[in-house]
DNA sequence: ACCTGAACACCGTTCAAGT
DNA sequence: ACCTGAACACCGTTCAAGT
């Protein structure tokens, strides 16, 4: 019978995956670093090795949310097809499916409350995601889908459009049933607001 | 020398105003009921007399988050000229100087976090501001600014961009100095996406 | 009705000491 | 380098008792 080992391996993999997973299942409120570590299998203490602060372990979950909603946008609208208007549908529906599936997460990532140290990271990831609404934004005008201009003076609009949406369907301001046709009204706004 | 009274007065108004107080100056996370208590000078327990728990006076302030909120779209839509552009322009403008000047209480009102208890009432204020959205709509359509079509079809998208672009603001995924352009190209985007 | 006092079961964080 | 054990100064919440 193989007794747990002093040190834990990956702690600190541990206690973001076992975060995240409270944060999802128990919200924000019920996130305890003693908790985490006692779940975990190490003592108080532990946790402090890994993150400086608990503020340091929400910032850190953050980061990876930011990560995460890159990469799910990204896969969404290389798989789309070519025209425009598929790949905004496309990525409108990974934003709001992120924001679904991950209401809580997506909260703390756009969330005030961040430790200065970590903010700067966190703004540069945020501003990463907005820079993929420019990408599409550029990609739509060699098309001749979208209007000319400056890029950040359709990106940002558009950008703030699918936050906003994923945003109040997330958190329930949007009755659960208009959720779909919601979104295609939203759609349908963003290439009437881009149009030429 | 008048000691202090055994009755407060009126202490759930004092706990709602020193509450919102610090949640602006020091986060959220600084929000302690036992420090508010002391604040005011009650005992620990008093705030359990008129907030169940400390999130029931979360709820409550956001609740009177949203109100604010609705009273500043209302005055300003009110105050601005008879154009749906200026409307749009006055409406979008105090949605951005809510959300830069409560940004804490902004996140608060569409956190996930919420008591099932005070969430009704909440998704109710919410919808509410979402009113504010499709009544500006339905001028717009009358003006002849503003395409047919059902009210929501429209006035969600538009709900969604004013929300998402002030969230963006508020939470310095925006570079500040570039709020006030992000501002003038979301009205404008708006405007096009309404456009008959 | 409203508040106090004291208690309970927790927290996050720190720091010497152990491996 | 990584973790434990114990301690410190807090929490939110409950409940009998006071006014």
């Amino acid at each position: 019978m193989r007794t747990r080992p002093y040190h834990h391996g990956d702690l600190r993999a541990a206690l973001l995956t076992r975060a995240e997973r409270t944060l999802g299942e128990k919200g924000p409120g019920a996130l305890s670093l003693r908790e985490l570590a006692r779940e975990i299998g190490v003592s108080p203490a532990a946790p402090s090795r890994h993150f400086r602060s608990k503020q340091a372990l929400l910032d850190a979950l953050a980061l990876e949310g930011f990560g995460r909603l890159a990469t799910g946008l990204i896969e969404a609208h290389d798989a789309a097809g070519d025209a425009f208007a598929e790949r905004v549908l496309a990525v409108t529906r990974a934003y709001l499916d992120f924001a679904v599936a991950n209401a809580a997460l997506l909260d703390l990532m756009y969330s005030v409350k961040h430790d200065p140290a970590a903010s700067e990271e966190l703004i540069d990831a945020g501003q990463r995601v907005g820079s993929l609404a420019a990408a599409l934004i550029r990609e739509g005008q060699r098309q001749g889908a979208v209007r000319e201009g400056p890029l950040e003076e359709i990106g940002l609009p558009v950008m703030a459009t699918l936050h906003g949406f994923a945003v109040l369907a997330a958190s329930g301001t949007l009755p659960a049933d208009s959720v779909e046709q919601g979104m295609r009204d939203t759609v349908a706004f963003v290439l009437r607001g881009c149009a030429p």
